[in-house]
DNA sequence: GTAGGACCTTGCCGTAGCGACAAAGTCAAC
DNA sequence: GTTGACTTTGTCGCTACGGCAAGGTCCTAC
């Protein structure tokens, strides 16, 4: 029988993290001295806890290594089966973050594009008629909170626009899809964004599949910013 | 002009979330109604916000978010390409332990052998000398708790044994090393799980560099439980 | 006999990033 | 006036412990 450190030092861990064991009843001692507390730990102990590190070090949950220690070795097995495939998934994952850092590093920072699912929304729009994109400030009042947004030129000689009104105007859904979405940061061209946005696309292979939007947001003390947002397959980034 | 909800759902994160980024700083509203304490968004909010989202997605943590925001590029750049490493690094582990389950579901389960670190150990112990390692037994008293260390056999004729005492005996320590323990579970032959032992040391191509050591445990009911451990080089798993 | 030092106990706070409530106030539509 | 969607603040919960504090225990050295 050891005491609570010494069985620490002989699996290497911390005294505290015996006594967390001991707490959530992962590995209650073999036995305890009633009247000073102590914790004794015998061999069995040992064989436990080596055990539970072993499992932990696999990446299970000190939870689901509680349940495995008393269950039969074929649900040990698919557990670890499992884990493995879910490390394989998380490194997928971290490969595919890691690209987005090299992306972000190797791309001209003026945008910073982003894929993201949106969920539905409903806009209330008055739809108008537009010569050239050069007229959207005409319909575009500053103040207060004006939204715009620009569905898709047409080759009927010009653009239908639906810019979203506070109060009247009709009911549209846009519904649940996959974009990429791009916020101009101030001081910056949108067109020359729009551009970046459009080589981004490229280079990551994506198609444009729904509506592209321009979403023109006026603060109420007249500041001025752009959303690019298209609308993409599902495609790996 | 955003409420809380609008802006949450422009961007897809939850109104809980935004509450969250003001409370710790990384995101104050443009304003707040002073009389109800509704939070009011606006195109700069929106910005940032996208801006820290684009940042999470890689991986890094609210506090160095918030840092880089106000932060010249240059710094930004160094971030990110510090967690391309970072993740670099968790990938080669993540992989190292995926290998490691593969190898427990490969590996017969009658022991889990175990890499780590063990810092130095003093002993005390009595030296004997045995002619066949069945006369352990007889050096090897069971109550209360005794620790036999076993350190190797010698060509002449016989072995020389440690075994630790409680008391009395010389002062022995053993240097920090890397080991590879393996817990013998009750009712599993000592023998039986030597060699696999040894078996899982050549698949791992790891060699024996130090002091081979059969730790047996004997409780004070008079358990018995034997421990495994050879001291090998620091190659990668 | 006692003073030290190493060890042990319980308990509470902190970690990252929110989710899940709860109780109560706000706002617009019908 | 009432409903329903939305907002506020607040607290607890999650993982797997680390750190600290105040106090008790054990053994050795003088």
């Amino acid at each position: 029988m050891w005491r609570i450190g010494q069985l620490a030092r002989m699996v290497g861990v911390s005294g505290r993290t015996l006594r967390h064991y001991d707490k959530i009843g992962l590995l209650a001692p073999a036995a305890v001295d009633h009247s000073t507390g102590y914790r004794w730990y015998g061999v069995a102990e040992l064989s436990r806890l080596e055990r539970i590190r072993g499992l932990q070090r696999l990446g299970l949950p000190l939870r689901q290594i509680a349940d495995l220690l008393d269950a039969p070795e074929a649900q040990l097995r698919q557990a670890l089966a499992e884990i493995v495939t879910g490390i394989k998934r998380d490194i997928a994952a971290l490969a595919d973050t890691a690209a987005q850092a090299e992306d972000h590093l190797a791309t001209p920072m003026s945008i910073l594009p982003q894929q993201a699912t949106l969920g539905p929304r409903r806009l209330r729009v008055r739809h108008v008629r537009l010569d050239h994109p050069s007229e959207l400030a005409t319909v575009c009042p500053a103040p207060p909170a004006t939204l715009l947004t620009w569905l898709r030129g047409q080759p009927t000689g010009g653009f239908t626009a639906a810019v979203t009104t506070d109060r009247v105007g009709e009911h549209l859904t846009l519904p649940a899809r996959a974009v990429v979405r791009a916020v101009v940061p101030p001081s910056t061209d949108v067109v020359r964004a729009g551009q970046d946005l459009f080589g981004w696309l490229d280079r990551h292979h994506l198609a444009i599949t729904g509506p592209t939007m321009e979403e023109h947001l006026v603060d109420a003390d007249g500041a001025h910013a752009v959303v690019l947002e298209v609308s993409v397959r599902t495609h790996a980034i």
